[in-house]
DNA sequence: GTTTACAGACCAACTGTTCTGTTTTTATGA
DNA sequence: TCATAAAAACAGAACAGTTGGTCTGTAAAC
């Protein structure tokens, strides 16, 4: 039933925003009734900041596969966008950026949480790739500006003057990661503590 | 008194979001009367979109003082973060932004000047600096990519580690983008058409 | 005298939250 | 094993406060 919930806040933040997602439209779109939701999630921030959690757990793992190698640092930038960043969950994990932002409330639930996932995600990379330079907090560091510039270009798509320009961007961007960071030769690979 | 309404317009933005920015809350704010907001924009949609209006066309000048040289890549990045993104008025214009991604009326009213701005803008870079490839068209994607990653950077900010760790961050980008992007020399400057 | 600028009351619709019921699950104890 | 109590899960009504938008009234400007 959380589940099912959570996934219907997540339709809603992605195509009404922040605003519009009200428990009415949830409870709608979920199929329930509005006791189930109130029951779980007592307020709106405690059902964001739920589904906000349950976002992060999932966007962990799809980017880097387990037991292989890792993918080009190209290939990772672009699944980053295509499969994280501007997907149903990466729309909605923006709305909620946003919204903690004004309020005190939803920030104060989600503080730590997104704190501890960025230094896992931080740690995640550390494992797999290099700057060029050697320096492992360089590497954190270029992860987070890819992570940013990502975010961003979910702001500006709509004003993109045209497809092509956007799919320009990505790839000058990844040419640009690509001369930065590199895959960890195999036998440097550390284990995620 | 319209300037006087937008600018509580951006302060309610700023500091309560789009969803709490509200007739009421502007009303107040700008210390007048309800009948003067409805008279002058008919909808929130209405009043919102004169307000980026407004702010794009104050976000356009700071950047590159007139009849003197262009500052180095460095400081450009720098200025941009700390005078135009990182404001009340850039913070106003996220909000927008992020509104007008779920919102088809305000997006309606927005989507030409926003394109407009977005053009304008490249070519104000392209006059003053150039990609190291030469190539006109590269140095408006760098330019593309610094703006979203500037934006992006906004909605981490509460969450970034350190305060000294968005700095290292800001560092490392402008240094980047040094390495790609420089001043065009001076008998070179094309004039703005 | 007609249009524009502002003031403030008014309203239906919707908001998040609380409340009281009903059903289902789970735990307990002999 | 099974009655039974307690708790959790759900349903839906109710509510006060706020929302965006409209409507009438008045003053000023042209």
């Amino acid at each position: 039933m959380q589940v099912k919930i959570c996934n219907a806040t997540v339709t809603c933040l992605d195509q009404l925003g922040y605003a519009e997602t009200t428990f009415a439209k949830v409870q709608a779109k979920a199929g329930i009734s509005r006791g189930a939701i109130t029951h779980h999630f007592p307020t709106k921030q405690a059902l964001v900041a739920a589904t906000a959690m349950r976002l992060l757990g999932n966007a962990q793992n799809p980017l880097w596969p387990h037991n292989r190698a890792p993918q080009p640092v190209y290939d990772l930038i672009m699944s980053a966008w295509a499969n994280i960043v501007n997907s149903a969950g990466g729309r909605a994990i923006v709305e909620i950026l946003v919204a903690c932002r004004t309020d005190p409330a939803l920030f104060g639930m989600l503080e730590q949480s997104l704190r501890e996932w960025d230094k896992s995600n931080l740690s995640l990379i550390s494992a797999r790739y290099v700057s060029a330079t050697g320096n492992r907090d360089d590497t954190e560091l270029l992860w987070s500006i890819a992570r940013n510039f990502l975010r961003g270009l979910l702001l500006h798509e709509k004003f993109v003057s045209s497809p092509e320009y956007l799919t320009q961007m990505m790839d000058r961007f990844a040419r640009m990661m690509e001369s930065q960071l590199q895959v960890l030769p195999e036998n440097d690979v550390e284990e995620v503590e």
